[in-house]
DNA sequence: TTGGTATTGATAATCATTGTCAATAAGCGG
DNA sequence: CCGCTTATTGACAATGATTATCAATACCAA
């Protein structure tokens, strides 16, 4: 296995999954810049960003990518059990969703394609009740 | 309705269409706009990124985001219905594939979390036959 | 404590995509 | 067919998120 190293335990990685531990909704390596900022931490903004990345990476966050192409992270709920999300797109709210059988179901149907190595994206947005109504 | 007005009908939409009809795979906005120079087009880069965009929205393409925030654009070979995609991480080669009631039971989930409007995105990604060797 | 090495952070660099705006061309009315 | 109004085009600047740079600093094993 080439698994990384180890990340060393630095006061910035402390900040940056306290914050995360604090809020449990899906922001931008930015916005999770400024929450830090606000809480008079001196991380930088590149630093955030890699942290989140190397947290996606090895799981203990969730990642999602939106449609502009930013990516916004959050603490993962589920261990390291592998889940889905029901979005708001207008607000941001996210729950936590299963898909029953679709892991089973999706790696015998690319295998009957030929594929393998499978891995999955399964988003679901909409607009949460609060949203819908402002939106009238 | 707020329907836009009409797109009108102009050499360089007629070239972009063109060439998506040429070739059925996933590509970026870059990527056409190089296919359409070698064909000695003249489109400009802003040109193909605007068609493809709005032919995105009036559904006449399919986009999907890749994890990097590249949007990829391909024609859309089933007619109007919805549709995913089982896309090979390595060459890009993809798909259609057909997710049976997937599209009830997102909607029905989500009405009961509350949420409303609902859209989704399932891409499934793997390596293809091809790539599974070339990666050994 | 100390040295080797990750990590940090300010900032410059990337890169896809979007905005700008004058020049051009669709397509409607006559 | 002929203007005219207005959408479209294209070269280029601007944006905005993310990544690379690189010297200074902080882990942590010995």
């Amino acid at each position: 296995m080439t698994s990384k190293p180890k990340p060393r335990q630095t006061r910035q990685r402390a900040e940056i999954l306290s914050a995360l531990a604090t809020a449990g909704d899906f922001r931008s390596a930015q916005q999770w810049h400024d929450v830090l900022r606000h809480e008079s931490s001196t991380v930088g903004l590149a630093t955030v960003y890699r942290a989140l990345q190397s947290l996606a990476e090895s799981g203990e966050v969730d990642a999602v990518v939106t449609d502009s192409g930013e990516t916004l992270y959050r603490r993962c709920e589920a261990g390291d059990e592998h889940h889905h999300h029901l979005r708001c797109r207008r607000c941001g709210a996210a729950e936590e969703i299963d898909v029953p059988d679709f892991e089973a179901w999706a790696t015998q149907l690319a295998a009957t394609h030929g594929y393998s190595s499978i891995d999955h994206t399964v988003e679901i947005t909409g607009l949460c009740g609060e949203c819908a109504k402002a939106t009238n």
